[in-house]
DNA sequence: GAAAACTGTGTCTCGCGGACACTGTTCGTT
DNA sequence: AACGAACAGTGTCCGCGAGACACAGTTTTC
């Protein structure tokens, strides 16, 4: 395993390694990665097979394999061709401003590939575009007080609510999807049991401009993240 | 898949359905869920198959078809098996309180059961357990001036931030582990390319206290909570 | 030119989810 | 008491997935 974290960083941060003997490879690891990514963006993340890769690009399977070590690898590539590059901070732009367009784009990037929820769980290596994300974030707390660690977290608070986010969303879908199914089916069985969830109950029945829940997230978060730089800098 | 839907609905919510006229199952959902859990437990979700809950019941693969339509069915009953009801709010604890618990709580399932995390990516119907867990939230924050839709959208804002914190601190995981072998290349390469990564190299090397980052985040978010409900209170 | 190094292919294995036909058991009906 | 319907558990089969491995063809280096 620690093998493989290798191969992984070898693949995403290593040189394309150039020099060699026999024949010229057909392919690429760009090419395979975006094979990848039509088929995630198609058919979702599940549908992602060496075969299917390999066929879209008119090869066998196996011959995915002299490219990447497995699956796994794949899918890292796929999450590094899919993932936008981030966005200059704008030249006079405060930190709030900073990070607010920041989840912006963060969250256009998960709407545009739904699949990346998928890809992006559990432990994994990040890849330079993925790394130059979380860059953003910390660079743009650097100097209001917060100590490292600090800065981390709010990193991980901030893309963990953009996830969220992008999970809700994509569940609430284009209408007539199987998702959207999900969610009408969870409204239903809510209001069938309302005495046991009155809370949810009302607040689903409530009315009220939807599609606020990145903004409504993301003013609290910086609302308590302006709260401590604040506290910070009247304190020293 | 209106009918998948349905049926998750009906093994999640429906009735234990007794009276019959064939022989009596040998078998019952709730043994079943949790043959599951052990094996997630032990190997992950990714090792729970059909064979091996089966077989540690010792029974056949093709029995369990019995009592559960497929396996996107077993993992929801699994979840429902594994998440703890949600602690009752202490009687005097204001909402703040009440959240802080919540979250601490909810990290410990996660804890408990790291698989959790995978099971619950994606629309899926929600279970009697986590939907009082979210009815805890949005109670606790009833009567404070936020609209229901708002009541929501803080809900999902807490749930991903423990989310986010659960799949990190799984990611550091007990040393000597595959993911902790992840995080450590992760270090390095960050270190090797400090000068494209200089906030996050920087951030790194700080030393602190870890082990914050819930904390952190929830004091954040509630901190952005409690400026809203104050300054609704005022302009009412 | 020959050998080494590499690319792409065909074949094989194993494990997975799931369909289906089958045997055996139990209960409601007559 | 007997029969048939409804149901439980099993064995066999299929298609698909990841990946191992041996092989044939191609290109470079000596």
């Amino acid at each position: 395993m620690a093998e493989a974290a290798n191969d992984t960083v070898r693949l995403l941060w290593g040189p394309p390694a150039r020099p060699t003997r026999g024949p010229k490879p057909a392919l690429s690891l760009e090419r395979i990665a975006a094979a990848g990514v039509e088929v995630a963006d198609a058919e979702g993340l599940a549908a992602v097979s060496m075969q299917k890769v390999a066929g879209l690009l008119d090869f066998t399977k196996m011959s995915l394999y002299r490219y990447v070590p497995g699956k796994a690898e794949l899918v890292a590539l796929m999450v590094e061709s899919a993932v936008d590059a981030p966005p200059d901070a704008p030249e006079g732009a405060d930190w709030r401003e900073q990070l607010t367009a920041w989840a912006h784009h963060l969250a256009e990037s998960f709407a545009r590939h739904p699949w990346l929820l998928d890809a992006t769980v559990g432990a994994r290596v990040l890849g330079p575009r993925e790394l130059a994300w979380l860059e953003r974030v910390v660079a743009a707390l650097d100097g209001h007080g917060l100590t490292g660690p600090e800065r981390m977290d709010a990193a991980v608070l901030l893309t963990g609510h953009v996830r969220g986010i992008a999970a809700q969303s994509r569940a609430a879908g284009p209408a007539h999807t199987p998702e959207a199914e999900l969610l009408a089916a969870l409204g239903t069985v809510v209001q069938e049991h309302a005495d046991r969830f009155p809370a949810v109950a009302a607040a689903i029945a409530e009315p009220g401009g939807r599609d606020q829940a990145l903004e409504f997230g993301l003013e609290r978060i910086l609302d308590g993240l302006a709260a401590l730089i604040e506290r910070r800098a009247t304190t020293v």
